[in-house]
DNA sequence: TCTCTCGTGTACTATATCGTACATAAAGAG
DNA sequence: CTCTTTATGTACGATATAGTACACGAGAGA
């Protein structure tokens, strides 16, 4: 029983892999390593949480849906958090659409499994809590972008906040469902991603998007990018940064082409 | 019940209100009631968490800086929570400006004391994870409503939001405050509020708005009010109401009787 | 191969909001 | 009471995005 660390399926998700030998026994016959679907839909809005999802370079969005049929994507959940949060924190139901955008796989758990371990305190509580405040920090920060940046900046800031997540610079995306994400017209979209193309950031054929040049990219997307990213990297290197890097980030960190998005090892 | 319970000083808030008699007293040495004056700045941007906030009927807004010098709010917290909550999900800092709108005083504790009764687990941890997940899903609507609806619409929920936590019809609000709220320009407040006054739902005058007609108010206001009404009725009624009423709207109750909420069929 | 569907490109008007500037009125200071 | 500051009212061109409509072409299926 002594060498069940090493016998853990491999995944990019955070909460797993740090969680200590105990608590991943305690929840290992509880976990189940599933393939996800390009769209699956998790939990329609006010449905029961019944599993929570653990992606592992899949990306699942938020989706806040208004009464006029309009949809706004709130927040993205990927290898760095897990799906299913509002469980945890007392909330049986999601209140939002949650569905998969980018499909890797996933693992999976009894919803009140997790609430029971989470409950013993320990690494999980603590994973869960600091990855919170990141989801929290992304949402407010998406609330302001809303706010104050186009459609063209925004459009970067979500294509880059999906390569972090899904680790490839492939994106299977139609300007139709951007637009959903965004709230915006999906001839919106084709403008802006238009736009980007021209300048040669990405590049794209019908439902496939490819990010082309990642750096100018980040310096095309606005500042709300850097600081999602800040806490991103943050909650992902496992480091308990408590939040240094989440704002005061002024333009140089991505001028300086710093931005290592990858670092599984 | 016990003579301790009735021995705490009066407070609206609702965490605080929820502590076991054993939790209050473990914290109350360390508890400490202060006034609040209106514009006080909690924390700056990026600030150290010393101390958190037990508002009393004292309005708070965290508010997300832009580079470019613009501001918009992105989170309200009154007597159903708590200002700084980051510290509690483990990260020192705060990512917001935390700005007293509103001021009626809070009760105020050093925030690593909190931190320490909250691992214990008890009510305390209950009541401030099922607090962080109002304020997610209030953060989450703000967003969404910042992309969907029009400055009028907003400036009518952010009224009703602050009402609900000031608990009284009077605010004392500049155009130019609101705008930063809001962000939009200074003149953009001044047309909306103008409207609204034009339908009878609000009078004011310099640096004081009034609202007259709460129910009309609630008609006009996008439906992002009462969806965090929803969830906000659930945090302060006490109620583990699981979030049912988060995205139902038919099932409003009124807990202490601010007002009638008028069912929009 | 042909056909049909779906994703994309583009155009045009309408509207909300911006940026800016300036006028006016109310409250406070002396 | 007068002066000054501050909050509000208003205007006007500029701009971003909405709403809508239609054409084109790629790819899938028959």
């Amino acid at each position: 029983m002594s060498v069940n660390e090493n016998a853990r399926p491999p995944t990019e998700n955070r909460i797993l892999n740090a969680l200590s030998g105990e608590e991943y026994e305690r929840l290992a016959p509880h976990l189940e390593f599933i393939s996800t679907n390009h769209g699956q839909i998790l939990y329609q809005t006010n449905q029961e949480i019944d599993y929570v999802y653990f992606p592992d370079k899949t990306m699942i969005s938020l989706v806040s849906q208004m009464s006029d049929g309009g949809s706004v994507e709130v927040g993205i959940v990927g290898f760095e958090g897990m799906a299913g949060l509002p469980f945890v924190l007392g909330v049986e139901k999601s209140p939002h659409e949650t569905m998969v955008q980018i499909h890797d796989g996933a693992a999976r758990m009894p919803a009140h499994v997790l609430r029971e371990e989470f409950k013993r305190g320990g690494i999980l509580q603590e994973a869960l809590l600091r990855y919170t405040q990141s989801l929290l920090l992304l949402t407010s920060q998406v609330a302001a972008c809303n706010r104050a940046h186009s459609v063209e900046e925004r459009l970067a800031r979500w294509l880059l906040m999906s390569q972090d997540r899904c680790l490839s610079p492939d994106l299977p995306l139609t300007h139709e469902f951007l637009s959903m994400m965004l709230g915006v017209r999906r001839a919106g979209v084709t403008v802006a991603a238009l736009a980007l193309q021209a300048e040669g950031l990405i590049h794209y054929t019908r439902g496939r998007i490819q990010i082309t040049n990642r750096e100018g990219l980040e310096e095309y997307a606005c500042e709300c990018y850097a600081m999602v990213k800040a806490e991103f990297d943050c909650v992902t290197s496992g480091t308990e940064n408590a939040g240094g890097g989440q704002n005061g980030i002024d333009k140089q960190k991505h001028a300086t082409g710093v931005h290592e998005h990858s670092d599984p090892d």
